[in-house]
DNA sequence: GTTTAAATTAAACGTTTGTTTAACTTTGCT
DNA sequence: AGCAAAGTTAAACAAACGTTTAATTTAAAC
């Protein structure tokens, strides 16, 4: 079901850059069918319409973020706020390497009426929520995190923050001292203050500590 | 300069609504006329064309976001901590009473390429960070607050956290309990559990206190 | 080697897009 | 009242849109 080759892939690779930077109105598919250099008609013959093409894009990156959140059940050993920890920075990468979707799904979630792909963002929020509750609720009922913490809010604070920081990078790239660092080096160094700010931020309010 | 009469403003107001909604260019010119009850001319007419209608939606908001940032300025009776706390208010408050504006700006600020208006936005962000520094580390200075805050990323999180709650909104309306209350009352409701979340959050990593 | 299906193409399809035109009406001023 | 400017309209404009067609090439199977 979820097998393309590599023109399709090439396509769909082409087509989720382009609706991240230009948003999907934004950009039509001779515009997609010229950078991933196919014929306009290769796109109506494999994914049927360009509508059809974005839930492509979703459904690969949403079947990974699914993968992404079952592997995070595991490590029951650690301790609460190692497995926070764990979540943070396991979040941050995940984001940092498909910011193209990520920026997709910033957009498409502000879109008011309801579509499938909507539905699909929300629930896969849901699913994330629902790996972090038991977290926080056991600690709680342990003594080790503070009780008056709104996770649904801090889960909030996580995306946001994270999301916010994407859109950042490209001003933070041209306008300031970080423009000599390479590629690579920048997005380690965003990563890392990412990590540090997020860490901080959840400790304090989970464990009152520092 | 900034002086539009009804059918203008009408026009404007209209066009913010949908280009939140369905994004600038899933908008079309027609959508705002049909909505805004005038022929499709009148918007070429008065503003020149659609790109500069958007512009025509970001000045008088911007304006408005000016000012609002040199009415903060004021108030340097305050406690640090309150000073924090009244910026955290009035950006929820101002967060919520143009959710139209800030979602267009949640989507422009995505765009890549850049233009006048992605400038705008985060030389408005830049203003708003200008204002925050100064306040933390007067506090750091005279050992109020704690010196291991990276301000940038602070308002990274005040910016993303409220940014994400405004679509999470019509999920919250439509999936949970909160679907007996009125607007108003849900607005009061989702206000102050914003204002509790991000205060005590500032709180805990500004003083190290609860 | 022939046959059948899949892949690929250039061209055309009918809409919708943003914008402009030209005719007409209203308004405000002397 | 008469006139000029501003406001308003339906219609038309070319360009761009997503999609389809029909013809051709490539690949696979027998």
């Amino acid at each position: 079901m979820e097998d393309y080759n590599d023109k399709q892939l090439s396509i769909i690779t082409v087509a989720e850059r382009l609706f991240a930077e230009k948003g999907f109105h934004g950009t039509s598919v001779r515009d997609i069918a010229q950078e991933a250099d196919v014929n306009i008609a290769m796109i109506s013959y494999y994914f049927g319409s360009k509508d059809k093409l974005l839930e492509a894009v979703f459904r690969l990156r949403m079947n990974a973020s699914r993968a992404f959140i079952n592997e995070l059940v595991q490590n029951d050993t650690m301790a609460p706020l190692e497995k926070i920890y764990s979540l943070i920075d396991r979040f941050i990468n995940k984001m940092l390497n498909e910011q193209n979707f990520q920026c997709i799904m910033s957009r498409e979630q502000l879109n008011k009426e309801q579509s499938p792909i909507r539905d699909l963002i929300w629930q896969l929020k849901g699913e994330m929520l629902g790996l972090m509750r038991p977290i926080v609720t056991n600690a709680q009922d342990a003594g080790i995190f503070a009780t008056d913490v709104d996770v649904e809010m801090l889960m909030t604070t996580l995306f946001g923050t994270i999301h916010q920081t994407i859109p950042a990078q490209h001003l933070l790239r041209t306008n300031t001292a970080y423009a000599h660092m390479n590629d690579q080096e920048f997005k380690e160094y965003l990563r890392l203050r990412l990590s540090n700010h997020l860490k901080k931020l959840f400790k304090a309010i989970l464990t009152h500590e520092f």
